[in-house]
DNA sequence: GTCAGTGCAAATACTTTGCATGATA
DNA sequence: TATCATGCAAAGTATTTGCACTGAC
């Protein structure tokens, strides 16, 4: 899906839910789909304040981004260091989250036979399971050959 | 592990690293050991409260608990509702966790084929794996029920 | 023209912290 | 007695909200 498709589906979706398209709502939905990272609401703040266009206010990117959410554009990941960050979702399969523990990078990878064993267990559970979230921790590759050059790979596995 | 081995644990903990046991300290820790249920800062300081006993600051609920993970006694559980919610480690087995997304009711299972994928994924990735945390959502068994018995589950669904 | 959206600042909720006082080892 | 812990209130931090004004449709 190229991105004015993805526009038209998000404009449609405001239509739908009788909202308006603004000039502060298409930055941010431009910019959640343009950075190919996660971001924070702070960040995405922070880019849009330094570049040029219609001003766009923290509350009105607390805002947006709750809309974005709801349309299902964009979904929030707990990264587990204290801090949520957003990821546009169209055109991206579903997918699970490893956090570096030292550096916060990101990585994502899919498992079709975790998802099968977790609606297993739902079951088992007697519940109707509709979303699932799971992220592992750890560190990643490039702080490990790091921390092991400086020969402080086990003292730092030791205090996480 | 009966209450007595687990409490000695603690004050064996707390002397290695140079803390002292306070009546503070005792009452937040045989609580969470008391109880067999999630609570959060805020439950337990009204537990703590309206007991008998020395009083327990909110600040010292929170310095305390901070204390519990950092010993490995308790943990922190996201719900994905926005709150965190501490459980107690010791004698129970590592397990992940269903939330209701209805009533909040939270549900344990353990499935070692899906921490064995998690293994395998994350070394996949060249990640050092140290932890993870797996949260199912969706509805209880019990909300079903009466969600099905009002006519109302098809609508909840398409909601969440 | 009407209704929704925006910015701002105030309010909220949650958590942490500085400091004077009190208790433990 | 030397630390360390506590309670309190103040300060953070992150997010939400009320309101007057602006702008989209």
């Amino acid at each position: 899906m190229n991105e004015t498709a993805i526009e038209k589906r998000f404009e449609e979706f405001l239509k739908g839910e009788n909202l308006k398209m603004t000039p502060q709502r298409r930055r941010v939905f431009e910019k959640a789909f343009a950075v190919h990272d996660h971001f924070s609401v702070e960040r995405m703040y922070e880019w849009l304040k330094a570049e040029e266009g219609p001003a766009v206010s923290r509350a009105t990117v607390y805002r947006t981004l709750e809309v974005l959410e709801r349309g299902g554009f964009i979904e929030a990941v707990e990264t587990g260091r204290g801090e949520v960050v957003y990821e546009h979702i169209l055109g991206h399969e579903h997918h699970d989250h490893m956090v570096c523990r030292i550096c916060g990078t990101i990585a994502e990878f899919q498992d079709e036979q975790i998802e099968a064993l977790q609606r297993k267990n739902a079951k088992a559970l007697g519940f109707i399971m509709t979303g699932h979230m799971l992220r592992l921790s750890g560190i990643c590759s490039s702080c490990a050959d790091q921390l092991r050059a400086e020969g402080k790979l086990e003292s730092t596995l030791e205090n996480l």
